[in-house]
DNA sequence: AATGAATGAGATTTCATTCAT
DNA sequence: GATGAATGAAATCTCATTCAT
């Protein structure tokens, strides 16, 4: 009997609950949490946009912590590996994706939720890093792992300093006002994996 | 070297302004910014924090959001320039610099609330990159072209992707949950000048 | 004589709304209106006098103004029509009234709330209008209109002018500071209708 | 040693008060007051309008009542005792110069102001009366006893409630919407006089 | 006298949460 | 389970007034 979040309220007998509505509020909680970050995001907007009413979120989440936790959870980093061709090709795919994802949808915005909701809210980030950072940089790191093993990076190469320097390179741009384009992706794996690296296999 | 006109008459009329408050309210912001974000921060507490009264925050800064772009347009990222070594440790030391900014004083969430402001509050964001961000990457980019003058790096080094992939890594990092050490800032720096990039120099 | 759909089936989902309180809130703010004038009259002293919360009444009244309006179209103006009587003494009971309206409960004060607020709030002085003074000068008009056609008033008398200097001229006493009696009354009528309109029929 | 108002700040000895500075202050208390009520006149718009400090406006009065107050003390109501003519254009000249100062620079509304407050301040309507309506009703009832007195109006005329009824149709045209007109005016007067006193004289 | 600075005391409005059907 | 009603606890901002030159 153990609860996964203990602020999250479980049903198991009576009524069985509306199964639509927990997706519905889910999402709409993650889209506000994007666009108005989580100290304006209000329940109420929420439950306007879920099309339910705030008791229907309280009844599911005690508090609006838990929901917004419960939110992040429920990413899903699609982990896109990208069709195989030469490495340089493949890490700006995933460059390019990763930015994607920044954009569209305030994604900067939710992280910057997340990180400064941390002194207060630490599940935020935690959720966050769980359900979208670590399954992002899993993927990347398994194309790293992928080209090392098969020589098209150095044998000690250490993937996981590599993974920080690409996909971080990516949101420093953002932080610096540099806009990301499918170039500014190639010229950072160049500049990442060096112009010893040759750029094919 | 006398006054042209009367060196008894006051600078301005009326009451001076007690000196120290304005940046007691600034430091007050800052702090409390960094701490809780943009939108939990209350200027009761901002003003009991600087030891002044609300209204006397109001009266030099209209809203919240103007008192907040202001405490960023203080900040004051010093240029640290490194002392001089070997570029690996030149380039470390710029890390663990930065590293240090995010760890200590909530850093990271200040970038955090910055962010998440940035679709309500885009002055945020951008007094934060004009005073924090944008100096600092000058500093950074500043080695680099020293390093590539002379040699230490290829002539067709183009800086800017590899700041961004210096200090993005370290935020990466942080918001994969990697801690940062003084060992982790060399792996990173390793890792991204390449195994080609002689250590020396 | 049943209910088309199901009897047991509640007007309404959720709570009930609590009974009376939408008329306890709207008969404090009458009064506060009356006492305190608009801008003085706070929302915590309705709450108070209402014995409700503050958010209740941001529940049913989006802002001060519109509950004020509120108040204000729930005036209802008795329209008394007076008994029988000869034409004069029809018409000072009719100003009687309208002198009682006015010293009671600070009418006056009321009347002037709208009047101050009209550049600020037009809301209210229309609102007052339409459900304080019409109605009041319907039935006076409507008592000269019957006084006209059984031949007491000559037939080409127009009602509107006479409702005006009949009603305006107890205002007018108010404010030039003439209290007024049942005697000032007669003396109003008999001013306004003339000599030469016999005092019978 | 009598003090007109005892809020009322007297300068005696010292350095003289800059003598256009009092005017331009209560010049500006009395468009603001008319335009925006007491209640939602600020010092700080009254102190720009009038190009002085807060400051200086508290050394003169010592309260926001007393600066009100004082406004209205200078109003100045021009007796304009209309060029001679038969009785009934003298009298609809009369009304119409009112009508215009009702709805010139928001008179009623000022009017509104002083009843509004009455329960609150009760010197605001006081120096209104003094200054405003009693000036106005002397002109008013002049005309109607010369008038009188030449026969033009039956000798037992007794002038205060013709004053009331003639003035009070006015404002109470304006507070039930009606839009005053030179021909309202005229039918005013013919309502009041009755038909029975003749137009001409 | 005149003025800019400073402040205490609110006022309106918002919101997460609980309550009563 | 679901919902509308209700509320306690702020938060931002305003303003008349006083203070220190």
């Amino acid at each position: 009997m153990r609860s996964t979040d203990n602020d999250r309220c479980r049903a198991t007998a009576g009524r069985p609950r509306c199964p639509g509505k927990q997706a519905a509020i889910l999402d709409a909680t993650l889209a506000l949490l994007a666009q108005q970050g989580f100290a304006r995001m209000t329940l109420d907007a929420v439950a306007r946009a879920a099309g339910v009413s705030k008791a229907t979120i309280h009844l599911r989440y005690r508090t609006k912590a838990a929901l917004a936790a419960a939110a992040l959870g429920g990413l899903r980093t699609c982990a896109t590996p990208p069709p195989a061709a030469d490495l340089h090709t493949e890490l700006a795919i995933h460059l390019d994706d990763f930015a994607h994802a920044l954009h569209s949808n305030h994604g900067m915005a939710l992280i910057g939720t997340c990180l400064a909701e941390e002194p207060h809210t630490p599940a935020l980030l935690r959720h966050f890093r769980e359900h979208a950072v670590l399954p992002r940089r899993a993927a990347l790191r398994a194309t790293l792992e992928r080209a090392r093993d098969r020589g098209a990076l150095p044998a000690c190469t250490d993937p996981e300093p590599l993974v920080s320097a690409l996909l971080g390179a990516v949101s420093a741009d953002h932080l610096a006002g540099r806009a990301h384009t499918p170039d500014s992706a190639r010229a950072t794996v160049r500049a990442v994996l060096g112009l010893c690296v040759s750029d094919d296999r």
